[in-house]
DNA sequence: AAGTTAATTTAACATTTGATAAATATATTA
DNA sequence: TAATATATTTATCAAATGTTAAATTAACTT
């Protein structure tokens, strides 16, 4: 039987018979109702998350206000890569926006295998470069960019976001006021 | 004979006594004068850069205007990452800002060795998540405080920056116009 | 040292964004 | 559906930052 999870980690990086079964047997399954946290403040990321369905964003509080770090799609890997790496509690937290479907691997289990399976170990090794590489590019987008066009680039890279997500949250992700947010989409049309 | 770039990487993650010796001989010493490009625009990262001495910078153009992406202090890994794990040509160049002694490694001459020296790939993994960390907390700076307070924070986790390189490199670094920041600094003395 | 170039500061004004409050629209719940 | 709570827009004014240009200072070259 094929796990469709899986079946995406193939088109990363190769996985043999065997650590296709080792891997599959660390997925759980959950469903996950609207809003609802996945990890919280304060917990240090051992959990690696995948949704199968629905949409999620990491926040964190900034002098009392909700800041959101960033959108997850499903099939993206979502973690507090932060915490994971420097064995801290995240100041940030995971919450699914919409009644989600959502896998998830323990950290601890994963990388007991990367000895005895060093392709599962290359697998995360890509997927963690991939979210690297994003984080970077995210950092060109906030550096010189104005207000609006950062807006029109998530608009460009994320367009379910903002089909589906709360101003506040987009304007906060945009590091801008929900006011500065509302104005931009006031000029468009 | 101990080199000095060894004896930190073994801070970071232990070396076996033959991995050492491995990862030694593909170090490349080189000095380099004052303003000159380690590496230019449009070629792909295909070496690690460490400083034995001197200061570096990852800059780029962005609408014709010299943006600094980062800045570089000895021992730390100077990579283009998102062109090293793209496998792209690099839209940015490694500059460095004084005269310096640099420390070089070929990539495919260090992915070949993680084959047969495990110990190896873990510690450049860890190089790397190293690097990934503070992009995520570059960013947690960038999108949510103001300029005043960019530019405090870069006086506290690089004051040697403040006072070694010119004011127009680190304007763009906070993402403001260089007169901005001479604003900034007037209100201070 | 004088002359030249580059870097930094200052000033004046324009534009963007923030803060606050009120008005409107949308979603949720009894 | 009515009532209530949430989300979004609009308006006004204040503060921060951008733009351009000129003045000053520092660095480099002959």
């Amino acid at each position: 039987m094929s796990h469709a999870l899986i079946t995406y980690f193939k088109q990363i990086s190769h996985l043999s018979e065997s650590s296709e079964e080792a891997l599959k047997a660390l997925i759980h399954t959950q469903s996950i109702p609207k809003n609802q946290d996945l990890q919280h403040i304060g917990q240090t990321c051992k959990t690696l998350y995948f949704l199968k369905s629905g949409l999620a964003r990491i926040y964190y509080f900034h002098d009392g206000n909700d800041v959101t770090e960033g959108f997850y799609e499903p099939f993206c890997l979502i973690a507090r890569a932060e915490s994971l790496f420097a064995g801290v509690p995240s100041k940030k937290a995971i919450q699914v926006l919409e009644d989600a479907e959502v896998w998830s691997i323990s950290t601890k289990d994963l990388f007991g295998l990367y000895d005895t399976h060093r392709d599962i170990e290359r697998l995360f090794t890509r997927l963690f470069e991939g979210a690297y590489v994003q984080t970077i590019q995210r950092i060109e987008n906030l550096q010189f960019h104005s207000a609006d066009e950062r807006y029109q680039l998530l608009a460009q890279e994320q367009p379910e976001v903002l089909r589906r997500v709360p101003l506040k949250y987009i304007a906060s992700y945009l590091g801008i006021t929900q006011v500065s947010l509302s104005r931009i989409r006031a000029k468009k049309s």
